[in-house]
RNA sequence: GGGCGAUUAGCUCAGGGGGAGAGCGCUUCCUUCACACGGAAGAGGUCACUGGUUCGAAACCAGUAUCGCCCACCA
């Protein structure tokens, strides 16, 4: 299978001088003629079928690749099965393939691990709400008969991310596609699971954990968001009777934002240093409403110039009242339900809403007098990640991993370099979390996830976890219960690098794990550090031989639209990538992705822009058009590096491929997208094309078969390069051209090797054609200078006075004369400008170019002044340097010697547009 | 409150201690047989501000301003 498929392809010879001269390539697949291609590409009518051959070749499936190649291995940020593909997933999906299919084409062994998330909170919003639209709650059709509602589920919409996926063309193993709660998985998360809780590292904890009252659970610190813009909200200054007065204060006044926790007060703490209050530390008070007596403590934790000084304690609905709570021995008073309506204790409010109770409790202050005032007061109350609902603090018993120990290794291999983060300065964010976090939880009151696997045995009360299921108390071998909870949704998601990869519990030790893992790259936005990769990175430490999951962590920028706004449903403002492929086609909104992929925190992407990518692919489009049509005659071998136009594309190849590799090895992608425009469009079409034409019209058949070997070797290098960032219109143009090599698709075609393209550097041939072009340039400005058509040839001489340069041009002057249409082209170092000749300086030649009675002296004279002015301004800036003693005597003598080297040449610029001033006098 | 990022041409953005870049837009010319989704020639910028380091700063450092992201238990 793939075996056989990538070591063809790996066999394929790229290299110059060992090909196969005079043989078409004859492939049954794609034709021994080339097919005449239509005038502009079709994405809507090509995407498809390419991507289907591709599947059925067998080409996304895990690759075996060259012998003794570095594996290359990337898992997926598993989406949510409840997800549709939203820009992010475009753009992190893009960056993948990208590396991919790079890593493919080099003929290392390739996988890309693909799968979906169960989504805990997610899915079972979403079946929770098809519930209600039969008038039904997960409690009337109960815990089984639910949890296969969400297998149904996702039955019916599992697939649409992953079939979006594959719209974006990306080459993820399809094939063996992973789910967070298949069989094999739901046996790793209880092995991890049991493991860390047999190691004293899960445990049951009774404390304020963060609650959503409409989902109805526990979250962990990290799933709770706080609001863009602080909310507008009061704080209420509350007074607080004294049960006796204290000499003449009868009451205490607290400063709250929640007053409906008085319920819960049981105490009011004041700071031990607060002189204002030492008097009434010990004093008791009548908790106004309930008439509960509570005492005045001191504690540390009271910030004396905060609101009045003094803080009520509710140590069953805030984190710190806990703690004061702990250290005082107060009593913990729960006061809510699990819906946020008020419970039993909270006597006549019981039943209540807590934004009802909230009011009512105000209400009821004001009227006993008590309310002391209020102030407006905004605040950043936490909020469900999930459905944005305010968190409650609440008082429960949960389980929690203890991070301490696995905090403390997860820092090392960031800080020692095994696990390195692009861009980097997100270091500090990991450390800063990881050096303050605590123990999380990870037990959720869902039904729909991995159901912890703790049992209890009612009768002898013994407790443990358990890989298999228990039917019976292994003490007493009474009746067991399975603890009802689930495990947080990113619990399973951290072991997702090994668990998708075979992990049986035993570390390493099985073939794929060792041959594959650790993976190479993860890449993924950075809202999800500290719930995913962190938590990756320490599992993975503890439960794979110390090993880090990956190696390298890509960062992506955050997708604004074209105001700058984050896109969300509320804004309305979502890009839908979907309808960026219908409009654009995916190469293009992959290649305009890509070139954003910078290291900034965000971009913009206005859809309109996209039509830049557009062009660009017209161009490759046209571009090849125009070597199918020059085929005629054509015998396929290796390049010809004969003149110097030839050596010049190619060494510019190689000069290419060499930039480009690495810049794809340290994941600077918007640099290699620059690199291959640039390139394609401005050496490849611009001037190589051009310089064939001449050479593909002319009568010289040998001429003719080097430009047209260069040209589609040339642009079969091109194909390749391009084709990580643009699967698909590569692909379709290289199957409609002769290219090097019997790789049966572009997809496992062989990335082109700079080590051996090196050889085709040649500083000479590309100075010489800088000097061609340096020519044509000056001939064409000229020409629009004075409104001469290009129709019309002219007669053109060039002073080439820099040593060696004359010879150099020498050898392009038939080119040069036939791209800017000349009747002569004379070349010289010491040429003299002919009569009634315009002078163009351009580079370090001049070029005359005969007018006759054309020339408009006195514009040239203007246009002489004007850069003389130019040259005068650059040339006292350089004066000014060197006669800075400071300068020669310390900048580095490169510098000083490049400084010398400008003044000489800006004096010699100044002394030849002189010369032409004064020959324009007359 | 702390941390991080951004501020460069009309717009969107690269770049980065020693002669300011791209794309789009703009001006002029060209429908010449790859491409008008194109070609050619041009115009356009005190690189946010203030200090500092340096022979030299748009780049490095500090501060300021504006915008943005993240973290944080000030009731």
């Amino acid at each position: 299978m793939s075996e056989t498929r990538q070591g063809t392809a790996s066999r394929e010879g790229m290299r110059p001088g060992e090909g196969q001269e005079g043989v078409v390539p004859d492939d049954p697949e794609i034709g021994s003629t080339w097919a005449p291609m239509p005038k502009s590409y079709d994405p809507k009518a090509i995407e498809g079928p390419i991507f289907s051959s591709w599947q059925e070749a067998g080409y996304f499936e895990r690759s075996m690749g060259i012998e003794g190649k570095d594996p290359f291995t990337i898992v997926i940020p598993p989406p949510n099965v409840t997800g549709v593909l939203h820009i992010g997933h475009a753009l992190n999906g893009t960056i993948q393939d990208i590396l991919v299919r790079h890593a493919r084409m080099q003929g290392r062994p390739t996988r890309w691990i693909v799968g979906t998330d169960h989504a805990g909170i997610a899915t079972q919003n979403r079946v929770e709400k098809r519930l209600a639209s039969r008038g039904l709650t997960r409690f009337d059709v109960g815990r089984e008969k639910f949890v296969d509602e969400c297998w149904k589920w996702r039955e019916e919409y599992g697939g649409t991310i992953i079939n979006q996926f594959k719209a974006l063309g990306c080459s993820c193993d399809y094939a063996d596609e992973k789910f967070t709660m298949s069989p094999e998985y739901q046996r790793a998360v209880r092995k991890v699971f049991v493991t860390w809780y047999d190691d004293g590292l899960i445990y049951r904890g009774h404390r304020i954990i963060n609650w959503c009252p409409r989902c109805g659970t526990a979250l962990s610190d990290a799933e709770v968001e706080h609001a863009e813009q602080p909310e507008a909200g009061h704080l209420w200054y509350l007074r607080y009777p004294l049960k006796d007065p204290v000499g003449e204060v009868t009451y205490v006044v607290i400063a709250t934002t929640r007053p409906e926790t008085m319920l819960g007060d049981v105490a009011v703490a004041v700071s031990p240093t607060d002189e204002r209050f030492r008097k009434l530390v010990g004093a008791t008070i009548v908790l106004p409403v309930l008439g509960r007596e509570i005492p005045i403590i001191a504690d540390g934790y009271v910030d004396e110039s905060f609101g009045t000084g003094a803080v009520k304690i509710t140590p069953a609905h805030d984190p710190n009242d806990f703690e004061v709570g702990l250290r005082h021995d107060l009593e913990q008073i729960n006061i809510l339900n699990k819906d946020a309506t008020i419970n039993a204790n909270g006597g006549e409010f019981a039943g209540m809403d807590r934004y009802a109770a909230r009011d009512a409790i105000v209400a009821r202050f004001d009227d006993l007098g008590l309310l002391d005032h209020v102030e407006e007061h905004d605040h950043q109350p936490g909020h469900c990640y999930r459905c944005g609902t305010v968190i409650e603090p609440w008082l429960s018993d949960q389980w929690f991993v203890k991070m301490g120990p696995l905090a403390e290794p997860a820092l090392d291999v960031v800080r020692d370099g095994r696990i390195k983060f692009y861009p980097q300065r997100w270091d500090a964010t990991y450390y800063a979390w990881l050096e303050n976090v605590r123990d999380w939880c990870i037990s959720r009151q869902l039904w729909w996830g991995h159901r912890i696997p703790v049992f209890y045995c009612d009768e002898c009360g013994w407790r443990g976890a358990s890989e298999e299921d228990l039917t019976a108390c292994p003490a007493c071998g009474g009746t067991v219960r399975q603890d009802e909870d689930v495990l947080d949704t990113w619990f399973s998601s951290q072991m997702w690098p090994f668990a998708t990869m075979g992990w049986s519990g035993e570390g390493r030790a099985h073939e794929e794990l060792e041959r594959y893992y650790p993976t190479q790259v993860l890449s993924t936005a950075p809202d999800i550090l500290f719930l995913w990769v962190a938590r990756m990175v320490f599992s993975s430490l503890y439960f794979m031989d110390g090993q880090v999951p990956f190696e390298s962590v890509i960062y992506h920028p955050t997708v604004l639209d074209k105001n700058g706004d984050r896109m969300s449903k509320s804004r309305g403002n979502g890009i839908d990538p979907l309808d960026l492929i219908e409009r654009w086609g995916t190469d293009a909104i992959r290649f305009h992705l890509a070139k954003h992929v910078t290291g900034a925190q965000s971009f913009r992407l206005d859809p309109d822009r996209i039509v830049t990518e557009r062009n660009f692919i017209t161009k490759i489009w046209n571009a090849a058009r125009f070597v199918q049509m020059n085929l005629d005659g054509y015998v396929a071998g290796e390049p010809l590096a004969v003149e110097p136009v030839d050596r010049w594309i190619l060494s510019r190849l190689a000069s290419l491929v060499a930039q480009v590799d690495a810049q794809l090895e340290g994941f600077e992608i918007a640099d290699v997208t620059t690199e291959l425009y640039n390139f394609f469009w401005n050496e490849f079409c611009d001037w190589y094309l051009e310089f064939s034409k001449p050479r593909l019209y002319g009568d010289d058949p040998r001429q003719r078969l080097i430009a047209q070997r260069n040209l589609v070797f040339v642009l079969d290098n091109a194909l390749r390069l391009l084709h990580p960032i643009m699967p698909f219109v590569t692909e379709e143009i290289w199957r409609s051209m002769p290219h090097l090599g019997d790789a049966p698709s572009l997809m496992v075609a062989a990335w082109p090797a700079a080590d051996t393209l090196a050889s085709f550097a040649d500083a000479d041939a590309e100075h010489a054609v800088d000097l061609a072009i340096a020519t044509i340039a000056a001939v064409r400005s000229v020409r629009a200078r004075y409104g001469i058509s290009s129709r019309e040839p002219l007669a053109v001489a060039v002073k080439a006075a820099v040593p060696g340069d004359a010879a150099l041009l020498l050898t392009q002057t038939d080119l040069a004369a036939q791209l800017a249409n000349l009747v002569s082209l004379e070349v010289t170092a010491d040429a003299e400008k002919p009569a009634h000749a315009i002078a163009q300086l351009s580079g370090d030649i001049e070029v005359f170019v005969v007018l006759g009675d054309l020339v408009d002296f006195a514009a040239e004279r203007g246009r002489l002044d004007k850069e003389m002015g130019r040259v005068r301004a650059d040339l006292a800036k350089s004066e000014g340097k060197l006669g800075n003693e400071s300068f020669v005597a310390k900048a580095a003598p490169a510098a000083v010697d490049k400084e010398r080297a400008k003044h000489d040449e800006l004096l010699g610029v100044l002394e030849t547009l002189g010369d032409q001033l004064a020959d324009l006098a007359e």
